[in-house]
DNA sequence: CGTTACTTTGAGGTCCGTCAAGGCCGGTGG
DNA sequence: CCACCGGCCTTGACGGACCTCAAAGTAACG
């Protein structure tokens, strides 16, 4: 809604694919300098989104896939019965809106949690494109392919994992995700609330209120408000690997009875 | 439509695309005759899987997708633990394996659970030939998209619904699928043990087998072994709606405990 | 400084997992 | 045919993890 700050931000949404550091889905390295200008006529930079706003809405339609430049988006959708579940969380660098592909048509909304700035990628032309360059082709493939797996990643864990492991891999796998893009992996801000991370991860408020105060009188981490530092990172990813029955504490005396 | 199965099943591995029932992947419906013929050659039958049959394991190079032409398979992953999850069913006509497009290698295994035809496809020669048909070129993406929203389907049911939902979904999921093929939706017969679908749900054995005697009782279904029948699959649906907190029983006022 | 949204902390209830024992059924061998 | 066996399934009692309800504390923003 504020014009004016589009004349301040121009100069970002210049950038072109050159100097832009997602890698995901933009480059897949093997590109010539021909290809990337290509890619770079078809990207279509949208003007910053403001926090709160949103970038699609559910049941609208679709020809695109988005790449996220800076800030973070959630995604929610909501359910027959009016409830909002949150499907995921994007940060720098990441793909927002594959889901789209399947019927053109998006299933869930996203809006920025913060600032955001977000490269728009027609799907059809994106193909076109892709046609003469082989790496581009397998490239689409391989982001959702992984994206397939990480959901079954996270299936897995949904049921089995127990509240205080499934937390923990949620704040690892952010961990993981912020060092991929070179950012600081101990130390970071949560971009999301707590009932954000709650609906998320399918627990409740409380629950994840309860156990962020818990890792912290263990030592494992330090959290204020949404400043979150890592004490023990490996200590947490153990924990995430634990399932109900496994175990209970950070150190478990008898690990073995083979 | 049934041929003489018996006569050789040789008679079945030539069975070409033309009168294959999949049309999921293989067949985009827009495709003329030429296309279908030059798919036809890159379709690789292969010979029929017997029950605990691998079609392929975790860490295996893959370079194919799977499309079922009879029978299913279950999938599992097994965890840094060693525990194993079941990851899914597929049913006649269901594309298996897309996840090792990620990064070409199985991050699952998958075996026959009876009697299985299976075509593959080389995914390298797939792109190629869709190359020049644009209806295929979009068909694969359709596919994964639509994985991506079965499984944020499942993601999402997975911590909110409570067991009763969970089960109850899984039934109606395996009735629409088989709708879907033309096949009877509301008598079918379980081709997984009560351990595979407790694995896949993220429940126990013990729960899956209560549920489903509770069902029985309450006159949703009736189950004998694995011969199941939906008596109620409205009220069954109604059912995987409800989260833990939203509704009790499916009737108020006589369900009173005995 | 007041309002609102978010967060923390506490007490009680319940669903479902764990442990344990017993049935059903097909297969195998006497 | 029966006895025995092993896989699969059923049924029961118990306890704990996490949800629900409730209220007070804190940060964000005009």
């Amino acid at each position: 809604m504020n014009d004016k700050t589009i004349g301040s931000i121009s100069s970002h949404l210049e950038v072109s694919c050159d100097r832009c550091g997602i890698s995901a889905l933009c480059l897949p390295g093997e590109m010539g300098d021909a290809e990337r200008t290509a890619l770079n006529r078809i990207v279509q930079r949208a003007r910053p989104l403001r926090k709160g706003a949103f970038l699609f809405r559910a049941g609208e339609r679709s020809d695109s896939v988005y790449a996220l430049r800076t800030g973070s988006l959630k995604s929610w959708r909501v359910t027959p019965e009016g409830e909002e579940h949150v499907t995921g969380f994007f940060l720098t660098g990441e793909v927002v809106g594959l889901e789209s592909l399947a019927n053109g048509e998006h299933t869930q909304s996203a809006i920025a949690l913060d600032t955001a700035l977000v490269c728009r990628i027609p799907i059809e032309q994106y193909e076109r494109l892709s046609e003469q360059v082989p790496a581009m082709r397998r490239q689409l493939l391989k982001v959702m392919g992984r994206e397939l797996h990480d959901l079954q990643d996270r299936l897995a864990d949904a049921r089995h994992a127990g509240a205080p492991a499934t937390l923990a891999g949620f704040l690892v796998n952010l961990s993981d995700r912020y060092a991929r893009r070179g950012l600081r992996s101990e130390r970071f801000n949560l971009p999301m609330s707590r009932g954000d991370i709650a609906s998320y991860l399918g627990l409740t408020l409380e629950t994840v209120s309860r156990l962020l105060a818990r890792f912290q009188q263990q030592g494992l981490i330090e959290v204020h408000a949404r400043d979150l530092h890592l004490r023990q990172p490996a200590a947490l990813r153990e924990l995430a690997r634990c399932n109900l029955h496994g175990c209970p504490s950070p150190r478990a005396p008898d690990s073995l009875t083979e």
